[in-house]
DNA sequence: TCAAAAGTGTTTGTGGTACACCCATGG
DNA sequence: CCATGGGTGTACCACAAACACTTTTGA
């Protein structure tokens, strides 16, 4: 503990933040307002207050975007290279979130602009943003199989067959609607919540996620 | 990026160094010399140099405590608790390492004593050192039946039955032989390297890990 | 009565698990 | 020749994969 501490890196936070929009994944991008990487598009994020533990601050800079709290969040890798920021050490610490469909945002302070991009067709990014959003998009893909996360991306009730279209999309493969069905409800994480409106053919039953599963930790994967 | 430098976190790299001996999984501790903690055992770790990335602070930790390169070492966790650390605000980044067996410890300049510990029967610990140790080592049971890590705790070429019993010491159970075996080869992963010396019985085939073998990433688990 | 989406079972294949004996060597 | 550790195959079971038609509703 000898040393001066001016030597020490800055320390950020930024949030990788996912939903499902018109049967896309997409990901919560802002404009850059200042230099460097002005006018570029980058992962929100911002610096830890010293008071605060870094998923606080996550937290934080999660809802001074989307304006949401209580929603799923977990750290996902920090980045140190040296170089990664011009304007000198920076080490940020990123997180993956997870939020519902519906969602508006809004262009924080120092952001010139904020929307949603499809991780299909991503703009450059600021910094080493895409390498940070690749490895979010991976760890995803990854959760989606071996637990329940996926619930997170879709509001409080849905039916089967959104919650299938939601794994298909985020997998980017097609899945067999009989097997799926199966295995999420033989999962037994799911119970009915009534039966959905709005609808041009046979009404649909709704579930829920259950209060009491577990979101994480399954034995096994819950679709290969 | 208006804030003051001084507010900034100290940032270091703490290394969670796993290794077998005698049959056992053994964490490599040192004893902290001054205070905070003064003569707790903790992680070994450092802060973090301006001009080098996070994981080459750490690879230098781990040869400033083990003398050793070249051995598996990955990310674990960033933990940032504001109260961590009595002194003021310190984020480490926590790696773990996987060093072959035989392996002489030397106490670094700012510590009493290095020594390996059974994972079994541990001290109480400094910081909180004790949650990510454990941290640490779930990870690390959890990697060894997903992937094909355990390989690094082992000498360059070793037996079956050995892997076998280091893969039993580590998970904490035991495995039917035929079927670890079995399931290792056909894995496609070893290659033989000849025959092993000193046996009181039958003796064994040596086999290496195949240099083109990727150590992650395997569609299914290797053992269940 | 037609279009649109929801819902439902069975068969086949693959991979995991359990289990016991013979082999090669040194003392 | 015996003690010690090395090495080998099969039968059963459970779960994953593939696959097509009937039901319910609104227009």
């Amino acid at each position: 503990m000898a040393r001066t501490q001016y030597h020490y890196p800055a320390i950020t936070v930024d949030v990788v933040i996912f939903t499902l929009r018109d049967d896309d994944l997409q990901v919560l991008l802002i404009q850059r307002k200042i230099p460097p990487f002005e006018g570029r598009w980058a992962i929100p994020g911002g610096f830890v207050e010293a008071s605060e533990s870094l998923e606080v601050a996550a937290r934080r800079e999660l809802q001074e975007e989307t304006g949401v709290r209580d929603v799923y969040l977990e750290q996902l890798y920090t980045f140190g290279d040296p170089k990664r920021d011009p304007r000198g050490r920076v080490v940020t610490v990123a997180y993956l979130a997870l939020v519902p469909a519906p969602m508006v945002v809004q262009a924080g302070s120092d952001a010139a602009d904020a929307r949603w991009w499809s991780v299909a067709k991503l703009p450059k990014l600021a910094f080493d943003h895409t390498q940070i959003l690749q490895y979010a998009l991976k760890r995803l893909r990854y959760k989606l199989e071996y637990s329940a996360v996926g619930f997170q991306l879709l509001p409080p009730a849905f039916t089967l067959t959104e919650i299938q279209k939601a794994y298909e999309t985020v997998l980017g493969e097609t899945l067999d609607k009989r097997n799926f069905r199966r295995r999420i409800l033989e999962a037994d994480i799911l119970e009915e919540a009534g039966v959905a409106g709005e609808s041009r053919g046979r009404p649909a039953k709704l579930y829920r996620f259950r209060d009491d599963a577990v979101a994480e930790v399954k034995t096994r994967r819950l679709f290969p």
